[in-house]
DNA sequence: GTCTATACCCAGATAGAC
DNA sequence: GTCTATCTGGGTATAGAC
């Protein structure tokens, strides 16, 4: 692989694990197994590197999602079908995890995708419960803006609970009482 | 304020805006206005202090959920308190923005008031609605464990997708489409 | 209890050789 | 493009004086 996607890679690896502040430029060139000079030559510094590497995430992770969002099936389904993926819960989510670093939060650069992403997952969701609406698999009172961000909260908020339990299950439970909920306003 | 009053005050603030690796010894000092020895003489280190923080925080927190929850009126009413009360969305939570942290959740002292906290949350707000169910406010159908779990999911997870827009408002979408989804079952 | 001095290592980056 | 040398500053802590 070339230098410059190892780097981007590698970055992606340690802000997942790492976050900002946490990550290191050494750290980077260790995991990429590229030289001081080498990343220098092909970032500018830290903050750079970083933003290709939020970026990548970005895209990955809305590529990943609409996958589910443009499946078949009914809304209900296809919800279900995304809060089910396969995920690994105790890694948590790419994107969430660097809200809560201040230094991310305060460069508009590395906030836009984050920002971005979550924006349009919200947005996808809401548009696939008015559909669900349309065809009556939803009654009318449903706000679907509303429940969009409950689902995406749910996702954010049960690898929060999985991370501090040390277990992937308060997540489970989370996303399948979300899921009853959602079951009984369909009835 | 005595002087380690004020360090572990410090400390409570710093790791709630910047993390635990955010956070430096010197930082702290300055906070506190306690000099370096000061802080040395009442704390072996960082790891120390962090530790009464995150245990003092880990108090005030339950207290303050403790407040909501054994006030007056139904279930749904203790709950949508809960839910309502008045928070600093972009601050975010204090216990949940610690579980990102690597060095905090690989040391075992620091990880213990976290883990304890949101075990706790949960398990009460389960109580809350098992004695819903009882007096007939929820149907016998909803399960205690995967509704709490949900519910203290979508206040984390409300967090996450307020910092990521830099606005509360996707917390009290995410909040209200939750309310309403439990008032749907509860009908 | 609090102060200042000191120490060591790492973060983050620049410079210039190859 | 990549390497090594070098630099400034800060993180984290210890030592010993007051």
């Amino acid at each position: 692989m070339e230098t410059v996607e190892r780097l981007i890679r590698s970055t992606q690896d340690l802000l997942w694990e790492r976050g900002y502040v946490g990550t290191s430029p050494k750290a980077i060139q260790v995991a990429a197994d590229a030289g001081q000079g080498s990343m220098y030559h092909h970032f500018s510094g830290k903050a750079e590197l970083a933003k290709a590497a939020i970026e990548r995430s970005a895209a990955e992770l809305q590529a990943a999602a609409e996958e589910q969002f443009s499946g078949d099936g009914t809304a209900t389904e296809r919800i279900s079908g995304y809060l089910e993926r396969d995920r690994d819960v105790l890694k948590g989510c790419r994107m969430g995890r660097l809200t809560t670093d201040p230094d991310v939060m305060a460069d508009p650069r590395l906030r836009a995708p984050i920002d971005e992403t979550f924006g349009w997952i919200r947005a996808r969701l809401a548009e696939i419960i008015a559909e669900g609406k349309q065809r009556g698999e939803y009654p009318g009172s449903l706000d679907a803006g509303q429940t969009a961000a409950t689902i995406a909260a749910v996702l954010q908020g049960g690898y929060v609970l999985a991370r501090a339990a040390d277990s992937a299950e308060p997540f489970e439970l989370a996303v399948q009482g979300l899921i009853h909920l959602l079951e009984g306003v369909a009835a």
